[in-house]
DNA sequence: CCAAGAACTGAATGACATTCAGTTTGAGGC
DNA sequence: GCCTCAAACTGAATGTCATTCAGTTCTTGG
């Protein structure tokens, strides 16, 4: 058996990204064997190498294709949300940590790639994550129209926004003694006081305490 | 040669631990090869065994090392700072991103372990953790007697302010394209916001703006 | 001086990633 | 329909570690 005959063809880079960011929530760990990843997808190891230069390139396909599905949800978010730009900030939110904490591997291979992946070596690794940001930014800046965050400096305050979400989520990911719903408790707790203080820079229309 | 003489005798357990945190730096990488640890230590391989149950045991003690070192780092400041509880606060978050930033693969040992290290099989390892923590919201606490955050509820706060600032130093040293200035000074400016946050419900000393 | 055990070492073993030569199949030219 | 070639794989190495184990050499208590 060599050539694989039409009928069986599978579509070999895109299931194997697939099956590694299944196999990768199933182990709840990098260390995924490429052997594992080609009997899932229903090769053999070396084939993938015909469409990946190795096991590091597979993971920041799957890196890559993390940080699509997370843009996504936010994005579904932002369209859901337009014309209440506080609203989206808050749901944004709830939906990035809700990405996280269900999909923690990936998230820690998004944000905590070990560094042989070498993923700043590729100019588009970082782009995904740039756009995501960017959806913040557009938030914030939103917002600001609304009245919100008066003269603050939107590029420090969305880094500090971001900083903090992706703190708690960090940190209740790392954290095994949380069970899942705790875990989301306690990010919820976390976005919530920080919208908290952008309502009270607001146009008063949110109170400051409930 | 077997067993070594008592003059040639190294204290493994130590020195391990030392050449593991120095490679770890050096190849930033949690992937150091147990050989080069018993190289850099002066023995073979499996001397190691010896002293750690295996690998993943002698990074964890690693790891724990780390958090001993921040906790001193901190405590330091704390003491130093005895009577300024909003002193304490801005240069203890100094000196935790700095020992981030200046030790980033620790740093990333300590918070983002491979879940194989099994790290919460084992009660200590979080409580080295708990101890920078508890120093943090004994900082909180003595700002709030003197008059910051008032009503505020410490842990919930306490939980937000490690986040933000344990999340801008991973985006940070996950950021390969800025270098070693650029990244201090962007974490640097989410402290000081941070600062100014919590300047802003104090006593009016403080300005808001500069 | 001796026996027992401590502390190591060198040589396996085993899991993977990665490479390579060889095989089979799909497709285009005739 | 047949032939040739490149594409797409496979099975069998190779190399790098982690981990184990039997065997060797010190140290120490008697």
């Amino acid at each position: 058996m060599a050539r694989p005959r039409k009928e069986q063809e599978l579509d070999i880079p895109r299931r194997a990204v697939e099956e590694t960011i299944r196999l990768l929530a199933q182990q709840g760990d990098f260390g995924v064997p490429l052997t594992a990843v080609a009997q899932a997808v229903g090769c053999t190891a070396p084939a993938l190498y015909g469409h990946f230069r190795n096991k590091n390139a597979l993971l920041r396909a799957a890196r890559d294709e993390g940080f699509g599905r997370l843009y996504n949800e936010k994005f579904a978010v932002f369209e859901q949300m337009r014309g209440d730009p506080f609203g989206y900030l808050r749901d944004g939110s709830y939906a990035y940590a809700r990405f996280a904490l269900e999909n923690p591997t990936l998230y820690r291979l998004m944000f905590s790639p070990p560094p042989k992946l070498g993923v700043s070596d590729d100019p588009w690794s970082s782009e995904a994550g740039r756009q995501v940001l960017s959806l913040l930014l557009t938030g914030l800046r939103s917002s600001q129209e609304h009245g919100y965050l008066p003269g603050a400096d939107l590029q420090r305050y969305g880094f500090m926004f971001w900083s903090t979400i992706h703190g708690a989520v960090s940190l209740n990911i790392q954290n095994r003694l949380l069970d899942h719903a705790a875990k989301w408790d306690s990010t919820q707790s976390v976005i919530d006081a920080l919208m908290e203080m952008i309502a009270a820079t607001g146009p008063a229309k949110h109170p400051i305490t409930s």
